[in-house]
DNA sequence: AGTTACGATTGCAGCGCTGCAAAGGACTAT
DNA sequence: ATAGTCCTTTGCAGCGCTGCAATCGTAACT
């Protein structure tokens, strides 16, 4: 059996084809009483229209792609949670890719016609990417970056004020009157820019503060996982003296981190305070509970996607802004103690 | 500029559009001449085949639609981790949505005619649906479902063994020497098959173990989150005569029931032993760590692939089945104390 | 009444690709 | 030399829809 076209439509309601199409998309001007004749056969056949001849026909496909580095990492998941909406209210349909972090592969999707026409647009949260590899990279292929990457001028970024949280983090710690603070998640290569602006904020709250910084108290991690938390937790505690307080660069490195103070014997924050960034749900449940930066995620997710879909349809190249999204400090056990909700 | 396309390249390489088709698809045998002379006109004009074109000549869309309640969930996160490769391997694109567990939402979507051809099949991880629901969907939608549902016939179910998995979870506890065991996520209502038959098997191993089931420690939840969790346990410990252990139905659920544990001040797993089920990556690092029931993601993520590819690709009907993973008891801390890893 | 104007409807062509079956060409067998 | 065979290449038509511009019909105008 056939599937039911347009045409088999039009047919039934004795009008034309483009009629229909007119009535399915509410295109032109249609009188109420050809829109019902119409109406009352599409009801009747159980007419829906092709997607994907509509899209040939209109040169779009009505997907945007979504590419983040890890679908299971909490982070990436809650802000897809929010993506995905948003995407449909603008009538798209998302598509998802995870790249791994790997740098081919994300070289690959933004590369020239990677799509095939597929998409019409893409918000990518890069890893592996350099600021290099983003600009020369398809420029007819909208593009919105979350996250790490600044803005080249060709494409648009979403983030949040990264040196200002962080410097927020930081003071925090610092008004508990934590001292020896370190830092865990710098990144002082090519790829790492969000990283180095929490570093940044690191720093300035210590200069705000009066306090110097002990630079070997700042260590780099490749990633920002839960066993990159673990093993320069690790390192730290081995030394004669760790520090007080830990400033970590993802929730998922606090919880790492955590767990490897508190396998140690060692007290949470009675020894050692700890404060994470992305506020994901676990921080909210462990024990202790995490504080953390609150990235506004819906914004995030808002912007990123309201973004993009103007930029597809914008007739020429638009250029690339900054877009900054609100965060919170949002203190907890980890810091505050028990007392603490 | 217009895009490249297929004519465009047989005009430069002297031959016909088809031929073209026939180098791309590697459908025909053609010449390593002619293939050459099409490759290099290929490569010269970088030309990309469109996708919507091609799957709308052949009918099919090449993506596969991928339905979950809650992205954010750590467990569909973590399935879907391992869906997407397994996908792209059978060479579909994985288009996903989330439902909210709304029913409607989930029925629209296996409704008939609900794609517009947007996707050839779908793997759905129903909450909302009950088996009626499922059955009168649209029968042409070759569908795979995940967890809840039990197969009628008209569609493949992937799942690992509840009963067995609840029995071997249970059944830890009891050989702990544990004896008032609760069980948090029961679901006696239409859509609750999966929260059911791990009921079954925490009776059955109370049974095994000769012990009787005290019905009032049986507790039921609308969904398997931290909240129902918390609220829950929360009503345990204010009874007169709370359970030593609780095998809980999902590691969120686990997650939450520590959470409110120690929030009264009692030891995991000294005053009372938990089990999760899931073993989602929070429970590996959480505090305590979480004992669970972990099955085999991949595994389920690969049969529930490879069975909808084979039901897209097949001709007719393709009577349903039920497919099982694997999974494992991996004892933690919730259940063997600090001792263990 | 004749003309203009405007809204509703239509026909055509084509988006870029592939299924099908036939045509062309080279080669072997007789 | 001629027919037969097999492999490569091709042309046609059409997937189902929409952009465009033309057409039709009717209401409003002089």
């Amino acid at each position: 059996m056939r599937d039911v076209t347009l045409r088999d439509v039009a047919e039934l309601a004795g009008v034309s084809p483009r009629t229909v199409s007119n009535v399915v998309n509410g295109y032109a001007q249609v009188t109420p009483a050809t829109r019902e004749k119409v109406e009352r056969a599409i009801a009747e056949l159980g007419y829906r229209p092709n997607v994907l001849a509509r899209n040939l026909a209109n040169g779009r496909s009505g997907q945007i792609a979504v590419v983040v580095p890890y679908l299971d990492t909490p982070y990436f998941a809650e802000l897809l949670q929010a993506i995905i909406p948003a995407a449909r209210k603008g009538g798209y349909n998302v598509l998802i890719d995870q790249t791994d972090g790997d740098r081919q592969h994300e070289g690959e999707l933004i590369g020239r016609g990677s799509r095939g026409f597929l998409f019409d647009g893409m918000i990518i949260s890069p890893l592996g990417l350099s600021q290099q590899d983003l600009t020369v990279r398809d420029l007819a292929l909208p593009l919105v970056v979350l996250g790490e990457r600044v803005s080249d001028g060709t494409f648009d970024h979403v983030g949040i004020d990264d040196i200002t949280a962080s410097y927020d983090a930081v003071t925090h710690l610092i008004s508990l009157g934590r001292r020896r603070i370190a830092a865990i998640g710098d990144q002082p290569y090519a790829t790492g820019e969000a990283a180095q602006l929490r570093t940044r904020g690191f720093r300035k709250a210590h200069a705000a503060a009066g306090l110097p910084v002990d630079e070997s108290l700042i260590i780099c991690t490749a990633r920002f996982n839960r066993t990159d938390g673990v093993t320069a937790m690790t390192a730290l505690l081995d030394r004669d003296d760790p520090p007080d307080a830990v400033f970590c660069y993802s929730d998922l490195v606090a919880s790492g981190a955590i767990h490897a103070i508190l396998g140690r014997g060692l007290r949470v924050p009675e020894d050692i305070a700890i404060i994470g960034y992305d506020d994901i749900e676990d921080g909210r449940y462990s024990h202790p509970t995490i504080s953390t930066i609150s990235p506004d995620k819906t914004a995030i997710a808002q912007l990123a996607v309201e973004r993009l879909i103007m930029r597809i349809a914008a007739p020429g190249p638009v250029p690339g802004v900054e877009l900054l999204a609100g965060h919170r400090l949002i203190p907890r056990q980890s810091t505050l103690g028990r007392a603490a909700t």
